[in-house]
DNA sequence: TAGTATGTATTACAACCGTAATCAATAAAT
DNA sequence: ATTTATTGATTACGGTTGTAATACATACTA
């Protein structure tokens, strides 16, 4: 099994991107990251950086410019930082930790029936 | 509206003993944690000390000993914990970060009944 | 009253993070 | 061929975190 890299709170932002498309050039994420954050370029060359020594990026070289891209997936990651919140905050105790998420949050009339779907068949299966 | 401060990871062990049941001493909080957390006692006392930096925590003393507290309820500081991984990770689509709790977790037939009791209120509700 | 134990405060130290600036290599231009 | 511009690599720097060790104050003991 894979070790998952630490991804920080910064490099989620650049991961985001590339897990959205890639491969693509520093360029490339620093344009797409110019609207969500005021980041001087050279931050996200940094972020980059960071990312393929810890093994979360990946590169393929063309010439002199550099095309970045995930090793790790998205769903992973996203895996690894739900549990994370599950224990460290909640113990471990799911339900009361998604009641929260429901109380705090909005959702859309058909957002809810999908849920009740995805409760309706875990009540199922067991 | 008062400042959140930031709770590590670490820092999390301890302000759950605390929101559990205060005020406690030091010793009284090495001890709750021993079991679950191998650390040495010195790490637990300097935790104390940065949640007080923080307000994080307060304290009453009497003669030489000190009794901590919480100074920030645990729902506000779990609320923004929620938040941040909602916008994290998710980039604020919540119905994606539930579906995939309720997928790798598993829960209760009365949890799950719960939860459909609180999805059927939104559904009303809105 | 001098030493010991106990509890808090200060200091340590490396790794990680946010946020860059500077250096170096190389492709392009003159 | 030398200069310039571009792009990746290295270095910077203060703050936070995990994980303690050491110093200091004081209550208790001999």
């Amino acid at each position: 099994m894979k070790e998952l890299p630490k991804i920080s709170e910064a490099e989620w932002q650049v991961m985001k991107v590339l897990w959205d498309k890639s491969p693509l050039t520093a360029n490339d994420i620093v344009e797409k990251l110019a609207n969500e954050i005021d980041w001087n370029p050279r931050t996200i060359k940094t972020l980059l950086n960071r990312l393929m020594n810890k093994n979360a990026l990946g590169v393929q070289q063309e010439g002199r410019v550099y095309y970045y891209y995930p090793l790790v997936s998205r769903e992973e990651c996203a895996r690894y930082e739900r549990e994370n919140l599950l224990q460290r905050v909640y113990s471990g105790a799911l339900q009361p930790l998604l009641a929260a998420f429901l109380q705090d949050q909005k959702l859309s009339k058909q957002e809810i029936d999908e849920l009740k779907q995805i409760l309706e068949n875990k009540g199922k299966l067991k």
